[in-house]
DNA sequence: CTTTTCATATATGTATACAAAAAACACAGA
DNA sequence: TCTGTGTTTTTTGTATACATATATGAAAAG
């Protein structure tokens, strides 16, 4: 009931905000191309609004790190260098892990029910090639694990690191090759979880994501 | 002498950022408090310039999470709960553990220099009433450590996450009961890092962080 | 043919205008 | 006194206007 009426109360969007989510979507799946400028006019009739809600999209973006202003000249999208993936995998790493730990103690019966059927969610596209709904499951099943760690400022943190990487995601999930490895892992951090064993969590989710990691970065190689 | 065109190049700042870093300061200060209304007028006439700037500022500010929209009635300074401060000193203490480890293997014979000196400035204002030096010396002294883990995004995340806590960061440093500990840590800090001891410093730093929290959480007990 | 200079166009930065929603208030009625 | 309703005020959300800085391009000078 209560969550009707939210839904009623959020039915409202300010168009900044809208805007600030189409851009992000935009930047984030590559549509826009890193040294690509956003013009403020273009958008503006591209989008039918003013420039105001742009403008305030702009200075999220720009907060977020995903455009850079240049004084008097606009932002541009911001272009990722090989270093800056590096840093942001290295920090996600050691949260993940951390998010892992967590959940090994805080996890109540029903979201590792949830985590359960997520991992054989994933196991079940595996070999479909609906990578899209791969990447989702991926998804679904990493924010059940920030969910049981229960802490809010690092399930922000964990989607922010993640998103930056969403141009790259798809990617390498199209690498069919690595598909059974990651059930794999899935499933040993499932089953670590459960027991309550932080530190076979801990080392799978860490060999996740440096593997993840090797793979962005191979990807990133051959697009260039 | 790059120093000074930079300068040169930077005396133009926007509107919008003078304003974002205006609110900033103060409501992390705390002489905006939490709940109290940002209202566009009302902070244009005071800092003299138009809404659009401020509303800029507030956008950023949104985004950052230091206040929280309400839907058509505009922006309140967010209020931190005691879960809050948990939440970021948790990730903050990882974070920091993270950054102390990297800095044992990373650190320049430089910047282990500066992070001596910092240490002594620390111990000679110990004693003295000087709060806001001690704090400085203090956030001078772990920024060397997050510049000697190398991790850019580290050290942006880092900033932010010790920030959130500037509001009672005087307060637990008026406790001048713990200041002897305080520099007892920084030196164990120092000593761990010089010698590339990742155990010895992942501990210290552990329950140097533990202890501010401690500090925090009894400084906000005692306020409310 | 290259370079410099000046005029023009374009885009940003800031201010203001306007519409609509929410809050505040007053007042009538029970 | 409390409640409900209509009105006014305030404030936000969005659009537009204006000034200025930068880019663009053509014409003049070398």
């Amino acid at each position: 009931m209560s969550q009707d009426i939210n839904a009623v109360m959020n039915e409202y969007l300010p168009l900044r905000d809208v805007v600030f989510q189409t851009l992000r979507q935009a930047i984030l799946r590559g549509e826009l191309e890193p040294g690509e400028r956003l013009m403020e006019i273009h958008l503006a009739n591209r989008l039918g609004v003013s420039r105001t809600p742009i403008r305030e999209a702009i200075r999220k973006l720009e907060l977020e790190g995903l455009v850079v202003m240049i004084p008097r000249r606009g932002a541009i999208v911001a272009s990722i260098t090989e270093k800056d993936l590096k840093d942001v995998l290295e920090v996600r790493r050691t949260l993940e892990i951390m998010a892992g730990e967590m959940a090994c103690e805080r996890i109540t019966p029903e979201l590792l029910k949830q985590l359960e059927e997520t991992g054989l969610e994933f196991t079940k596209l595996k070999d479909t090639d609906d990578f899209t709904s791969l990447a989702e499951a991926d998804v679904r099943f990493h924010d059940i694990i920030y969910a049981a760690a229960g802490n809010q400022r690092l399930i922000s943190i964990l989607n922010n690191l993640r998103e930056q990487m969403y141009r790259y995601r798809l990617e390498y999930l199209k690498d069919t090759g690595s598909h059974e490895r990651l059930v794999q892992e899935h499933q040993e951090i499932y089953e670590g979880i459960r027991r309550g064993d932080k530190e076979a969590v801990s080392a799978v989710t860490g060999t996740h994501i440096d593997n993840q990691r090797d793979a962005i970065l191979e990807a990133i190689m051959k697009t260039e």
